[in-house]
DNA sequence: TGTACATCAGTGAACGCGCGTTCACTGATGTAC
DNA sequence: TGTACATCAGTGAACGCGCGTTCACTGATGTAC
């Protein structure tokens, strides 16, 4: 098979036209992108998708699916590389997580996107229990464990680890979002001096992390 | 005038389109109406609404504004309705945004959408000063003064004040974001038990903002 | 190894649709005198 | 108080557009014998 010639199959549609929707949900928005647009981007005619997906609706949730794998991969991958206790590590896991909603915004927005979830039709049970919908589920209870690991090397506080572990996520994903959404735009600066912008991130999330560890009142 | 019979002209036909603009939004999400349907919503033609406004980016632009002060006035009420002192102030008010963001999901959403922020021409930098694009420095200086003024009672920890605000407002934000999104539904129930969903919110945000300041860590 | 044939994965024309926007118009209102 | 007229705020037809989806088709691939 000549690899310079386009071949009349394409071999990796399914994968390439994935990519390609990511490329433009990245660049204009998780809503910023059509059918017709994906197919072209991919180099192939509008109507090939459909050997691939039943409609846009199956594209998206695919691309759903995806991205909660990615945030799933990244979450650990940033736990193993943190070193030190349990502790330190359900830090570097709170740091990852805004780390993947900078690097990877489509990603980050699929997966919490709610039209995905607000099911229209009476097919909301449906919904209910579709992979995209145990986002919240599945996150939460893995930081749960960990804070209960926490605790038992006692590290952080004891008692119900349900409020421990609201708060850290609502931390992380608020700072996450309030980044994502150029809402801090302005004021990092005030934070972050002259840091490289490269940076900027990764210690906002150590600054607020650090917070939430120690608290805002007087010790 | 008669009252019952529909006059040629209408007399409040923006505020009413804003309003229509503002139920199909919450209906539907943000980005789920069109300009016809929102003059259709109106009772109207589909051509009057440009009597009102340039174009469709003008009616969300002030829809945008609007949300923007709604938001800061339902702030300011929150602060001004809790009892107590400046930390107490400071923790209704965090309270009284996220009872805002479930309460005007469609306004919350507007203010933070980053599709307003991301000026595709080089008109960029011209909303960077626009009324919305102000919305993250305002808020966060509110915040910052509360702060300075909570350290000036001695009721939280000193230094800087920027790592505090900032952390504030990422678990406030991140708590109304999750809500929001419904990543939360199947959550609460292990933090509510049996209450009543109406008060989970505010409860939700008690708990949240209760553990920021004490922190994680053992004392 | 060759051949026949089913299946797979593309193509391009065509569909109906609702959209944003423009336009010439018309009915209602307000104001100068 | 009446009248003329400019202006305002609606209407409805029309525009071009790109969309999602369907369809009959065709080229490529894989497999049974």
């Amino acid at each position: 098979m000549n690899v310079d010639q386009k071949p009349y199959h394409h071999g990796h549609l399914r994968r390439t036209l994935l990519d390609a929707a990511f490329q433009l949900a990245f660049e204009r928005g998780i809503n910023g992108f059509t059918l017709r647009e994906v197919a072209r981007q991919a180099g192939v005619s509008h109507a090939a998708p459909y050997h691939h997906f039943a409609d846009k609706s199956a594209l998206i949730e695919a691309l759903a699916v995806e991205s909660f794998e990615a945030l799933g991969r990244a979450l650990r991958t940033a736990e193993e590389e943190t070193e030190g206790n349990a502790f330190d590590k359900l830090n570097g896991m709170g740091i990852g997580y805004v780390n993947f909603a900078l690097r990877h915004p489509a990603q980050f927005r699929f997966i919490f996107r709610p039209e995905m979830r607000q099911a229209s039709s009476p097919e909301a049970d449906l919904y209910e229990s579709s992979a995209v919908s145990q986002v919240g589920e599945t996150v939460y209870h893995v930081l749960l464990e960990r804070i209960v690991e926490c605790q038992q090397a006692d590290l952080i506080m004891l008692g119900d680890p349900a409020p421990l572990a609201l708060t850290a996520w609502a931390t992380v994903h608020g700072l996450a979002s309030l980044l994502l959404d150029g809402s801090l735009i302005k004021v990092t600066g005030l934070i972050q001096g002259k840091e490289e912008v490269e940076d900027s991130p990764t210690r906002l999330a150590k600054t607020v992390t650090q917070m939430l560890a120690v608290g805002l009142l007087k010790r």
